[in-house]
RNA sequence: GGCGGCGUAGCUCAGUUGGUCAGAGCACACGGCUCAUAAUCGUGUUGUCGCGGGUUCGAGUCCCGCCGCCGCUACCA
């Protein structure tokens, strides 16, 4: 089995779970899943950031200490995942001894490689703030926040020689085509990198919380520094290293194009100062973005400044994914996700773009297929699932479709691989049109028939069981076949005919039930 | 300013190297069916493929210009 390593961002613990990251984190779940299923070796991992000032003065502002604070954010993290069926393999925080190791090991390489050095960093300061602007972000010369004067001020730090790797980033990036994708986001980090590199300053003096740096007392790494660390913790860098050998060449990064500029250039420069290769790809996807407004009020985030002043404008950041659970479903919801939003660009996430594609996909095409089939199996085959017709031209379809699912899927497009899947769904309803079983008498026709749309929807459970966990295993579960599809390893089980025949078929209540608005 | 991208049916979008490329889904209309969640199946309407030129036997598909929209342009998780 041949490895594949998967990682999501790791989410910075000052805020709720929304429905950006469980985008983020959903999509990789779903590609987790495939790969499973495709019989690759999946190590699949998420996890939280927890160092840096900001979660200093957020524990600060909450009464309790960092550690007491991270602790009760980063469970909430771990709690939606569990929630949205996501099935990580490890889940990493950056408070963990085993990161400090390993950010320790890291960096100690660089730094005895030549590639750290001490130096002055030098920028405008807002007491108020506590913190440096640039020139860009200031309003008329003053701290956009405070409205007051900035100074200039210098901290001494240590700075990580970025500076050294455009060369070495290019030549990578020439010779590694597909080390970003999409091609747009290539092409934006390539701009970035031939506009020049500068060092970066990567250690503060001026808070506890992080990292100490190893060589040097009074200093912390800078958050983005051991945050990016966390893909080599969790792939036992530095402590098993067969293990580390045979996970990191296959590594695979989805994250956002917020932070693709920390992933997409100081993190292959950083590998390269550690003397390890780039990791083998990194995909890039869009915003979410809020398309209508029509959300309830529990659907967004409790605690939101401004929440029910209807003059602002929500945000994608304001939405609970879990209160979109509780109101759609956990399926339906992930399902929107990964169905409505091309990988890659940026999307729109509304309430009415969730109920019309519940409604027409989920409600009317599969969960109306389930229905139907069910009751005339009753009807017709006493409740007893017949086998499948060998000679059904549904399994052209499948064939077709389960190729087409599998391309889709390798090429980071969810969206293409379900769209392929219900093509498969529509072409048993026709088929069933077709041969009206429920005109028919009892007898072999009519088992033919049944018993191939039966086929059909234990392949369609295990082709989106990556997407739909809960609904496919309820979907096997109901045409009387026992495990689970996310089991299922493809090819050999969507090849036509696995269907037993002589089981039982529940007939349930529908398995989405049509919303009205 | 520089670099990059986008603009195709009411909506969301597909459209490889120029020649059934004018498409899909949703929505809508009509018809069939009534097993099914007023679901399903079939058929069909809508487009000057942003605008103006050019190359070519032939261009959403290549070139030039223009209009409109957007992204990136470093220490913010």
């Amino acid at each position: 089995m041949p490895p594949y390593y998967l990682t999501t961002p790791i989410y910075y613990v000052n805020d709720a779970p929304h429905v950006g990251t469980a985008y983020t984190t959903v999509n990789a779940d779903a590609l987790a899943r495939w790969h499973r299923l495709i019989g690759d070796d999946v190590f699949f991992v998420t996890g939280t950031d927890e160092h840096g000032a900001k979660i200093v003065e957020a524990a600060e502002a909450h009464g309790t200490s960092p550690q007491a604070w991270t602790d009760s954010t980063s469970a909430r993290f771990v709690e939606a995942w569990k929630r949205l069926d996501i099935s990580n393999d490890d889940f990493i925080r950056t408070t963990e001894p085993r990161h400090h190791a390993v950010v320790q090991e890291f960096l100690q390489r660089v730094y005895d490689n030549g590639f750290i050095e001490l130096g002055l960093y030098t920028g405008l300061y807002c007491v108020s703030c506590e913190d440096y602007y640039t020139e860009e972000q200031l309003v008329d010369g003053k701290c956009p926040i405070h409205g007051r004067p900035v100074v200039q001020l210098q901290e001494e730090n240590y700075f990580f020689r970025l500076s050294a790797f455009a060369q070495p980033l290019l030549d990578y990036y020439a010779s590694h085509r597909d080390f970003v994708r999409p091609t747009t986001k290539r092409n934006e980090a390539l701009g970035f990198i031939r506009g020049g590199l500068e060092d970066v300053s990567i250690t503060r003096t001026s808070f506890r919380w992080g990292v100490p740096v190893p060589w040097d007392d009074g200093h912390v790494f800078y958050v983005w520094y051991d945050a990016l660390i966390n893909y080599l913790t969790v792939a036992s860098y530095g402590s098993d290293p067969a293990r580390f050998a045979s996970l990191w060449g296959a590594a695979h990064h989805l994250i956002g194009k917020d932070i693709l500029k920390f992933h997409c250039v100081w993190w292959p420069a950083m590998c390269m100062a550690a003397g390890i290769e780039p990791p083998a790809e990194i995909f890039v996807h869009g915003y979410l973005l809020m398309g209508g407004q029509k959300l309830g009020k529990t659907m967004i985030q409790a605690g939101v400044a401004g929440v029910g002043d209807d003059a602002r404008r929500v945000r994608i950041t304001d939405v609970s994914p879990l209160a979109l659970a509780d109101e759609f479903g956990v399926d339906p919801l992930r399902y929107h996700l990964l169905r409505d939003v091309p990988l890659g660009g940026d999307g729109d996430f509304s309430y009415e773009g969730i109920v019309s594609r519940y409604n027409a996909d989920l409600a009317n095409n599969l969960g109306n297929l389930v229905s139907r089939v069910a009751t005339v199996v009753h009807s017709k085959c006493g409740g007893v699932g017949p086998a499948p017709d060998a000679a059904s031209t549904l399994s052209d379809r499948v064939a077709e479709v389960l190729t087409a699912s599998s391309e889709a899927w390798s090429r980071w497009a969810p969206h293409e691989a379900l769209e392929a899947t219900w093509k498969l769904i529509g072409a048993a309803n026709a088929e069933l049109e077709g041969t009206e079983p429920w005109k028919m008498p009892p007898g072999p026709e009519v088992d033919a028939v049944l018993g191939s749309a039966l086929e059909v929807l234990r392949i369609v459970a295990v082709l989106v069981s990556p997407a739909m966990p809960g609904t496919a295993a309820e979907i096997w579960r109901r045409i009387g076949i026992e495990g689970d599809p996310s089991a299922a390893r493809l090819p050999d089980d969507a090849a036509w005919g696995g269907y037993p025949g002589g089981v039982p078929v529940v007939k349930g209540e529908p398995l989405f039930p049509r919303r009205k608005g």
